[in-house]
DNA sequence: TTCAATAACTGACCATGGTCATTATTAATC
DNA sequence: GATTAATAATGACCATGGTCAGTTATTGAA
């Protein structure tokens, strides 16, 4: 029989308490205007508390996020349409995650705003997903490798790399407000993947 | 004759004085480091000044960095080496961004995290800079496209947006700590561009 | 059950970014 | 030059993120 301990339940309670009133604020009145005291208050908690279980106040916010960012993968992934080409299976994917981001909110825009760069144990979960969804996207390509799609000489993790950074410019003009997230999926990036499958350079002959 | 008249006078003065100590301080000590009175007290100048210039810190800091970025890419731009292929122009121009981000230091660092969504005015002459910086790049493909090494139906500056997602994905590797600013430039944004220019589509036949 | 060792929690406290009513300076008008 | 209007500068003040010495809860051994 599993003894988790009263230790290691309470600790759970507790973050599970503080993830969600941390989420609800920050969703509800976005980051910024969001106290860590209230944050505490609402959790039931000290402050100080708060400070055990995420160094600083954005860790609170990867926290949060982390869920709905591995949930979101989750499912585009296992939705993603099995027969048609990469660039659609690809901005299925996306168009998965920039509707959450949407969803989300002032609290998203916060999120993409300090991915880079952020450090702290949730944003290395959030990192450890970053690096599997690469590794996912990788999958895509390989799949349309077999298909004859696309060359056998890519290396399909650098295509996904090359891949994820078009993804995230579409985020950052989104960010700027240089466009909505309809635009950022549709002109922006399916044009950005269309230019990355097709290559820039003149066909040999 | 012009006249400059006190108030504007006074205003440089004072303009230039902050931007000095700001980089200053921020260069030796960090950002985070640097608080807000000692600029203050360095540019001899009262706290509450320093906001009539920048609506807060981080404002000051893009304050600093514009000059830097400006001449770093005037620079790079005009020793671009001519007789050599697009991709090798491009390495040399990013090869000179990444190294002023490096001489920089932490403050380089703390730039780079919060361009995403920043905003001020100058954060605004920021952007500026980058969006003339993006034309810029649309002209080194144009060129490459009248020399034919570029497929001609490409349009330059969506290239040029695909080319500055892989350059901001090389600083961001960088940030992460997932590679030294050299390995951002060799292998990893290297490479990149290599599969942007090739594409990843099969040849039809 | 008792008791010491350890881990978790608390909230008063601190430093700092940013504000704004007040004061000082420059410009405009007569 | 005197007076008024407009703009700029000031620094005491506030709210907040984050700290940490002191307290409480849990565990394991005797």
């Amino acid at each position: 029989m599993s003894t988790p301990g009263k230790r290691e339940k309470n600790r759970r309670d507790k973050q599970q308490r503080i993830t969600t009133a941390a989420g609800a604020l920050f969703a509800s009145k976005g980051v910024e205007a969001t106290s860590t005291s209230e944050i505490a208050r609402r959790a039931g908690v000290a402050k100080g508390t708060l400070f055990l279980y995420a160094p600083n106040k954005i860790d609170l916010l990867f926290m949060v996020m982390h869920d709905r960012l591995e949930q979101t993968v989750d499912a585009a992934i296992a939705s993603a349409p099995k027969r048609k080409g990469l660039n659609a299976r690809l901005l299925h994917v996306f168009k998965a995650l920039y509707a959450m981001y949407e969803r989300s909110g002032s609290m998203g825009r916060e999120f993409v705003r300090s991915l880079p760069g952020a450090s702290g144990p949730n944003a290395e979960r959030v990192n450890a997903l970053t690096f599997a969804f690469l590794h996912r996207l990788a999958g895509l390509v390989l799949e349309a490798q077999h298909a004859g799609e696309v060359r056998a000489d890519v290396v399909p993790m650098e295509a996904a790399q090359n891949v994820f950074a078009l993804y995230f410019a579409g985020l950052m003009a989104w960010l700027q407000g240089f466009a909505t997230i309809e635009q950022a999926l549709d002109p922006i990036l399916s044009r950005s993947l269309e230019l990355q499958f097709r290559g820039l350079g003149a066909t040999k002959r």
